[in-house]
DNA sequence: TTGTATGCGTTATCAA
DNA sequence: TTGATAACGCATACAA
């Protein structure tokens, strides 16, 4: 079944068809109804192809996530999704390696399907500044700043990372806490991880808590095991802490069950405070404090900030997204 | 870019140069070499919609992933796109509500993007067996049996959910457990739980163990509130039960959560086991014991299944994968 | 082995 | 307001 079929069908031609079926103007009233009716009787679908073939370009956002195992990731999709269905656009999701390079794929895929837009589930600064100059749609990268970069196509919407790393600092001193060690990206490698580092610092010195790089943190990979094992390697060091920042809830809850397993109680004996806010945190015993993220918001500016950038060619903005400690059972008071 | 300035570029013909990008015979050595080259040197892709405009149909395999919060179906995810690399197809992710129907979605998708075959990550007997006759390609259902329905095109891939069931009870009743509660899905909706229902039973019966579905089966959503929820009202309704078999690891670890709440202890008061083997289970208090699916076998199944049956025309298939008993710390022995 | 020519389903231009 | 027709980039049957 072609638009052919359809004209031939309704005694009209192609190009009235093709009209109606993209809702230009110039087509009288009866025409329209008599094949706008005929079309959804037979069900008929455009062929994309051809269309795509024609307009030089296919209609979807596809959104890079960067690891397919990442919570954090897969809750954003789920917000993703949903609004998606709002607009014209169909999202494509895409995965690939934590290690893979996220702007050559990307490369790749504006040549294979030329969407529309595309959306970066994490990625690295170092790679945008090396390959990006390649690309000339519209993007936006998500949970990392793009604003050091020079793109005009490039938006970017990130929580508040530094403000999130001084945050969970903040709550631990408060609370009393002044041996405090930390666990996290790579910052050399994670953006977000510098960042949040940034954070911690900043706190640690305006509370005069003593913090050794070299001693008191540790890196690992954004997962359960990451954490479990970070924190073994921290235990191991004997630095006798009674706090631990882990830089997102994965990582947290890895390093209580390494705690518990070298005998500590998680909060009497060490205090442990997550990042992201996943609702998992919400059903773990205890339930994890942490400085959580918005998922909802970050996905919606996201796709908006696409969406304009797509129909009425925005240039490139820079959004950042508030936080929020969300004090729950994982840490404990020592005043 | 396209095949005519390449052909131009290499002094062939439009004709040759599309033989040699489909690694079609009837090319000398010569024109091949030249012409890969080029190719090579200009990163010259073909143009899909074109490629699949004359084709008929698209390349990509079309994933229907029900329930994007599924943290089953995320992992399974992950084991796909692992081993989709060495095909030749692109993997297109969908994710749909848990109430959409499943088929309805992938007839949309055939029309839309023609793909090569369908993989469903969950879905619903009765959405098949009214629906599925309009679809005519090649597709596999995964977690969920399509056995007895009459489609030749519709492969299966399951673990053996039955077992599962079984073994759960087994497990609990070989260390004295014969207050045992349940949850899971909605055995009228949910295939899946219908099965591991039926192994439950068996086991209940041979065991001699008191099983009221009335009271001590409790429904709910895969997730951990829905595991905390269902929890909750086992408990309200006085049982006085020494284990839980949850019907996922997800509904187990929120179930945990609400029985502490209640102020059991797990596994001292109530023995809770799950099922899937999820990695977050490892990394709970205390460690979940569970009934372990292998994801890894799904998947690589799954894939082999529906590959065969693009490339062979190979008809319907049906595959059950071994499930077995993880032995962690949420079960306590009575004995 | 290679080249030429046709058509896939659609959109868009132009003429009617 | 409509209809005819030329592209879009590619695969392929057929001719050379």
């Amino acid at each position: 079944m072609t638009i052919k079929d359809l004209a031939a069908q309704t005694g009209y031609s192609v190009g009235t068809v093709s009209r109606v079926l993209n809702n230009q103007p110039h087509v009288s009233l009866q025409a329209r109804e008599s094949i706008l009716r005929a079309a959804e009787e037979s069900g008929f679908q455009l062929n994309a192809n051809a269309q795509q073939l024609k307009q030089q370009h296919g209609s979807a956002i596809i959104t890079i996530c960067k690891g397919a195992g990442n919570e954090l990731f897969n809750s954003l999709l789920v917000a993703l999704q949903s609004r998606i269905d709002q607009t014209e656009y169909p999202l494509v999701v895409d995965y690939i390696d934590e290690n893979e390079n996220e702007v050559r794929r990307a490369v790749r895929l504006c040549q294979e399907k030329k969407p529309r837009g595309i959306l970066f589930l994490g990625g690295n600064q170092e790679n945008f500044r090396r390959d990006f100059h390649l690309i000339h749609l519209p993007c936006v990268l998500v949970t990392s700043s793009a604003e050091q970069l020079p793109f005009q196509n490039l938006s970017s919407v990130t929580s508040d990372d530094v403000l999130a790393g001084r945050l969970a600092v903040e709550h631990l001193a408060a609370l009393g806490h002044t041996k405090i060690v930390v666990i996290g990206g790579q910052r050399s490698i994670s953006d977000t991880t510098a960042l949040r580092y940034a954070g911690c610092q900043a706190a640690f010195r305006e509370h005069g808590i003593a913090f050794d790089p070299e001693q008191d943190y540790e890196a690992c990979r954004f997962s359960f095991e990451g954490g479990f094992r970070a924190a073994q390697v921290l235990l191991e060091r004997n630095r006798d802490f009674t706090a631990l920042f882990a830089m997102s809830d994965v990582m947290a809850i890895g390093a209580i069950r390494a705690l518990r397993d070298a005998g500590k109680r998680v909060p009497e004996d060490v205090s442990v405070i997550g990042l992201d806010g996943l609702d998992i945190g919400q059903y773990t015993l205890p339930r994890l404090s942490t400085v959580a993220q918005s998922v909802e918001t970050l996905a919606r500016e996201s796709l908006t900030l696409l969406c304009q950038a797509i129909e009425n060619g925005a240039s490139a903005r820079h959004k950042t997204i508030p936080v929020t400690v969300l004090e729950k059972e994982s840490v404990a008071s020592l005043l």
